[in-house]
DNA sequence: TCAATAGTGTCTTTTAGACATTATATG
DNA sequence: CATATAATGTCTAAAAGACACTATTGA
């Protein structure tokens, strides 16, 4: 077994180490993904080569930020690294994704203030919008389907909500995210402000902008994993 | 930004890829990981440079095997991957971690066939045993933690127990990779058995070893996820 | 006033947890 | 027989889910 190091064989020549970022955030109801183009033309995952001086979630932040969003107010983790043979025509890459949770930036519809666009990921799946490069579809699916785990036993919906958010935000959240209702509105709500730490209330008055009651504004508590868990209905059967 | 390929600078000099593997078992009620003796005498989680003809769970499926622990009868899946500036030093080195889980090979107590070895978790964790490499310790907490969630909601248990197994072994199984009790025997037999394409009866009648009633033998039905899971007791509050 | 959204109350069903009881083996 | 282990039954408490009801705004 060789361990490299400074001494044996070394490394193998000509591998490439690439980070790869899903952005994730929910507008207008459904899931969007930052994509961003390339210099010749094609779309892809905001990402590129790894600089060896950074930490890898460094560099995916890095590359979020060149593409025109700033991840200081979401969630970054990592996903998976990919390395099948020939995955990327003509040099040996080893591609380390990850995914991030933020709010939506704004700024209307397409821009982010960068070269990067929030296209929704449903879109992308059928096929209306851009082709994305190499294995990147793939990426996504794993990152929609992480997400989707990961906002049944944490509190990470909270980081696609505007700061003082309402239970309401938080619901079109799990919608977004699920593709599907996360049960009934009332019980959802119970649950949710059951859960300690998970929503503290805000201060702030129940300010209002359209019709009916004012709603309450929560923001994120101090916990991280909810116990027990908000669990998407089951999909048919157990499989 | 740099998307790399056979254009533009192209991957920086010096990067090596590597795959770690952390193996799992369970041994005599305790949860073991497969560690393996170097060349230089220091030990370190089977693992290696990656070579790029093949892809990365075949790469740790070869380490572990040289390490002596064949994954046929087991789980694999990628951990996550380490490119902190520093950890390797003398070089820049991304490791990409798996782990797998797979049921006691047997061989009596230390041997496993290889230069690896299973050790206690445990043991390691405390100072009982060899020191790994690098960030090894790291990567062993980070699987060891990766078991215990995935034992929630996955039928993953199956994997770590002989091949026709008892209640009773599914149960010592949550035991030592939980580190704790999962609950009443009684409930958890019948949670296992209501929880459809986790565990079906074999044919084979309920041979006895020791004492008391046999126990009827199962093997792994066809589902992966558990609906609903199996939770460990909650850490004290939801935090 | 009505319509729309937020929030609460309550009832039923399901599940989890504690614990007793029965079944079947060995010494 | 006593004892050990496996398996089942039962009761209670907690949670989930369905759904009715109240509260508070804008039109």
């Amino acid at each position: 077994m060789n361990r490299g190091g400074t001494s044996g064989t070394g490394p193998e020549p000509g591998v490439a180490v690439t980070v790869e970022v899903v952005v994730l955030t929910v507008r207008s109801g459904r899931l969007h993904v930052l994509v961003t183009e390339r210099s010749d033309g094609g779309w892809s995952l905001p990402g590129g080569d790894w600089f060896p001086g950074e930490s890898l979630a460094e560099s995916a932040e890095r590359f979020s930020r060149e593409a025109g969003v700033v991840l200081d107010h979401g969630h970054v983790e990592q996903l998976a690294s990919y390395g099948e043979p020939g995955r990327d025509p003509g040099r040996a890459a080893v591609a380390v994704a990850h995914v991030a949770f933020v709010p939506d930036p704004g700024l209307g519809d397409p821009p982010v203030g960068g070269p990067g666009r929030f296209w929704p990921v449903r879109d992308l799946a059928e096929g209306y919008g851009p082709r994305l490069a190499l294995d990147h579809d793939r990426i996504v699916d794993h990152a929609v389907e992480r997400a989707r785990a990961k906002l049944e036993y944490t509190t990470l919906a909270t980081r696609f909500a505007p700061d003082p958010f309402t239970i309401a935000d938080l619901y079109e959240v799990y919608r977004a995210v699920w593709g599907t209702e996360p049960g009934d509105r009332a019980n959802f709500a119970r649950k949710v402000k059951r859960t300690e730490g998970f929503v503290v209330p805000t201060e702030s008055a129940p300010t209002t902008g359209g019709r009916g009651r004012p709603s309450m504004r929560y923001t994120a508590g101090a916990a991280t994993n909810l116990h027990p868990p908000i669990m998407r209905p089951a999909p048919t059967v157990t499989s």
